[in-house]
DNA sequence: TAGTAAGCGAGACGGTACGTCTAGTCTTCTG
DNA sequence: CAGAAGACTAGACGTACCGTCTCGCTTACTA
C-alpha cells in the first residue's frame, strides 16, 4: 500500500524539500533557534507554509533533519594507527562540527526542547547522537585489535563502558565549545586525550612534558 | 557614582524581585522553558509586567538569575577524604542539580541562546559555570595537599588544567543527562570518577572490578 | 490592476466584516468612544485582532466606517410639498441621527482626530459628511423646481451656496446636541427653519407667533 | 472652612499652573487631542507628574482649563455699528479663535468626552461655551435698541431664541471648519452673515450681488 | 526658631490596552 | 491533487500611559 498510495495527484517536489532544509540552514545562521520562524524559513525556500507543514509537524523536527544532514556529512573514522590518534582525530572532527554556526547551537536548542517530547528525543538520538556514538565504538574495537585496551568479556558492561566513554568525549567537546565557549584546538585535543587515556593521575604530569608526548601512546600511568 | 546613583525616587521593592525568581522557578517546574512566558511569570508573583521588565530584559537574563539561585544554594565541597570521593560527590551534586525540572532544560535553553548573545553568554558564566569551576579547583588544590596529585609549577598551564578537567566533568554529566538521557547514579559516577582519575587504559579494566574498587585510590594504572 | 490584484490566496471573509463593524457599534453604544477597545472589539465580533488590524488602521477608521453604515441607512430625502417642511424633515432626521448613542460622540471623536489627519478627514468626508449633503442639495433643486428659490446661474456660486447651507444646517444641528446638549424637538426644528427661511430680521418676529406657523410656508419674510 | 482650610504647609506654587497649562497648550499643537499624554505634559513644564494631578483629575478638565484660558483673551463683542457688521465680526472672531490649532482640535474633543460626563460638560459650558453666548446676546440688544430687531415681550421666548441663533452661529461657524476643513474668512462671513439675517429665501440671491453688499444692512428682505 | 504640614522631584508600582508577531490551520485559485 | 498565496484563530510579545504610591527634600506658616 505504502509505494502505491501516492500514485495520483501532482508529486510533491524534491526540489522543494532541498530549498526548504537549505534554508533552515541558512536562517539557523543568520538569527539563531528562537528568531527562526518556521514563516521565514518557507519565504526564503521559496515556499508555502503549506508545503512546509506537510513535510514536518513543527521547528524542531525541521531543524533536526536540517541538521542530520551535516552531521553526516562529516562521519567518518579513518584509522589514524593509534588509539591516541584516533580518540585526538575524532575530539577534533566532533569539534568542528559543533563549531559550525548552524550545527551548535541548532543542536542544543533541539535538545532543550526535547526534554519535554520524548519523540524527538528519539528522533535526535537516531539521526545525529547514535551515529557519531558508532565512531567511538568503532575505535575502541581497533584499539583492542591493535592490543591497546584489554577485551571485555560482559557485553552489557561494553555497552555501558562504550556510553560511558561517548558521554565523556563529547560532553567535554560541548561543554568547551558551548558553555566555556573556548575553540577545540589541535593543543587542546591533546590534552583532552592524554587525560582521557592516562587519567588524572596520569595525565596531570603529562601534560607538562608537552612535546615528545603525543606519539607516546605507550607512556606509563601512574607516574605520580 | 554606582552607590550614589538611585538615590532619588521611589525604591525599588526587594519584595518584588524575590517573588518574580521564585515565580520564574515555580514556572519552569511546571511548564518548562518553552512554554514559559513572562507574562505568566509576572501573574504568578503578583507583580506587574513592567516591573519584570524594568529588572530583566528578555526571558532569558530573568532564568538565569532564577537559576542561578538555586546552582548557589547547593555550592558546596566537602572534604571526603580522597580525590576518588571528591570528585564522585561533585558529580553527583552535579548531576542532581541538572536533574531537577527547573535548572537542567532552562540551562540548556539559555546556552543555545547565548550562542548569539555574547552578554548573556558572559552573565551565564559569571553567574552559574564559574562558581561551579570553583569547586573543581578547590578538590584539586586538597588533592595536591594530600599528595594525590602532583604540584604544578606553571600557574598558566595549571588554569589550563582546571579548565580542561572542568569541561570533562561537566560536559560528561550534562551530555549523560540532556543526550543521553540516563541518570546520573552512583555507578555511574563511580565509573567516570575510575575514568577521569585513571584513564581509559587503566579504567577500563578497573571498571571490572567493580566491587571494592572506590576505595582503592591506589589502584595500578598500567593495568593493560 | 486593481480588479485584477488580489486574485490569489484566500479571499477576505465578508462575514468577518459584518460582525467587526456590528460589534464596534455595540461596544460604542455600552462603553461610548473613549473606552471602546479594539481587543474588545475583536473578542465581541468573534474574531482574532490581526484580522480587524489587517482591515483598518485604526479605532478611527474602523469607527468611520461603522457610523457611515448607520448614516447610510437613514439616507432619504422624501419630498414633503414644501421648501419648509423639507428642511424640518431633514434637520429632524439629521438630528435623530446624531442623538443615537453610537453615533454623536463618535463622530465628532473621529472628527477631532481628523484635525491631525488628512487622510482620516477625507474618509469622513466620503464615507458620512458628503452624502448628507446630498440631502441638501437634491432639498435645494426641488425648491426651484417649485419657484420657492430662485435659479443660480454661477455653477460656482451654486456650490459655494450648497456648502454654507449645509454647514449651518449640520452645524446648527451639531452644536444644538452636542454642545448646548439641548434635544432637537420639532419646536426647535420648526424654530430653526424658521429662521434659516427667513432669517433673523425675519424669522423673529415669526417665532412669536408660534401656534399657527407651521404650516404657514408662505409666511411674507421682512415683517420686521 | 474653605478659605481657612488651606491655611497651612508650603503653598501650591502659582509658577508650576502658568508652566503646566502653557505645555498643554504646546503639546496640544504639537501632538493633538489624543497624543497627548499627562506624562508628556508634566515632562515638558518640568514638574512632576504628581504635582499634575494634585490639581487636576484627567486629562479632559486639564485642556478644559488650558483653552479655556486662551477663549478668554479673545472675548470682545465691540459695537460696529449695525447688526449685520456685529455677525460679521462675532463670526470672524469665533473663526480665528477655531482656526487655532490648539483650541479647536482640543475643543471637539473635549466636548466629545463630555458626552458621557456630566460634570465635565458643565465645565465646559461655563469655561468656554456661556461666555461666546453673551457675545451673541449683547450683539442682539444692540441691534433692538437701533431697531434692527423688534422687542421681545417673553423672556422665556427670548432665551429660546438666543439659544437658536447661538446655536446656529456657532454651529455653523465649527462645521465649516472642523468638518467641511475651509477657512472662515471674510466671504464666507460676510454669505453666512446675510443668510442668517435675510433667510434662505431672500439671501440665496443677495449673494449673487457679491460686491457692493456688505454695507447693504438695509437689503430688503422677501427678494424672491 | 523649631515644628510641622503640605508641596515638590523622581521614579517604581499594578494595571490595561496597544499594535506586532508567530504558530499552525483553512480556503481559494492555478498548474 | 500539489502548491502558492494569503486570510484565519489564538495568544505571547514588549511598549506606552494611566493614575497611585513611596521616597527624601524644600518651603512657608504657626506656635
Amino acid at each position: 500500500m505504502s509505494p502505491s498510495a501516492r500514485r495520483t495527484g501532482r508529486p510533491r517536489s524534491a526540489e522543494a524539500d532541498r530549498a526548504i532544509l537549505g534554508a533552515t540552514r541558512a536562517a539557523l545562521v543568520e538569527l539563531g533557534w528562537a528568531k527562526l520562524t518556521l514563516g521565514d524559513v518557507a519565504a526564503r525556500a521559496g515556499v508555502a507554509k503549506t508545503t512546509l507543514y506537510r513535510r514536518w509537524a513543527s521547528k524542531c523536527e525541521l531543524v533536526v533533519d536540517a541538521i542530520a544532514a551535516v552531521f553526516d556529512e562529516h562521519l567518518e573514522a579513518t584509522d589514524r594507527g593509534s588509539l591516541h590518534a584516533d580518540v585526538e582525530a575524532v575530539v577534533i572532527r566532533l569539534g568542528s562540527l559543533l563549531e559550525r554556526p548552524e550545527t551548535g547551537t541548532a543542536l542544543m536548542a533541539v535538545i532543550a526542547e526535547a526534554m519535554h517530547d520524548e519523540a524527538l528525543r528519539c528522533r535526535v538520538r537516531s539521526a545525529i547522537v547514535d551515529r557519531q556514538k558508532r565512531l567511538v565504538m568503532v575505535g575502541r574495537e581497533r584499539a583492542r585489535l591493535r592490543g591497546e585496551l584489554p577485551r571485555e568479556e560482559d557485553p552489557e558492561e561494553s555497552a555501558r563502558n562504550a556510553d560511558l566513554i561517548f558521554d565523556t568525549v563529547a560532553g567535554a567537546v560541548l561543554h568547551r565549545l558551548m558553555i566555556s565557549a573556548e575553540p577545540v584546538d589541535p593543543r587542546w585535543a591533546r590534552d583532552f586525550t592524554d587525560l582521557l587515556l592516562y587519567g588524572l593521575t596520569g595525565a596531570d604530569s603529562g601534560g607538562a612534558a608537552a612535546g615528545p608526548a603525543p606519539d607516546g601512546a605507550q607512556k606509563p600511568a601512574g607516574s605520580v
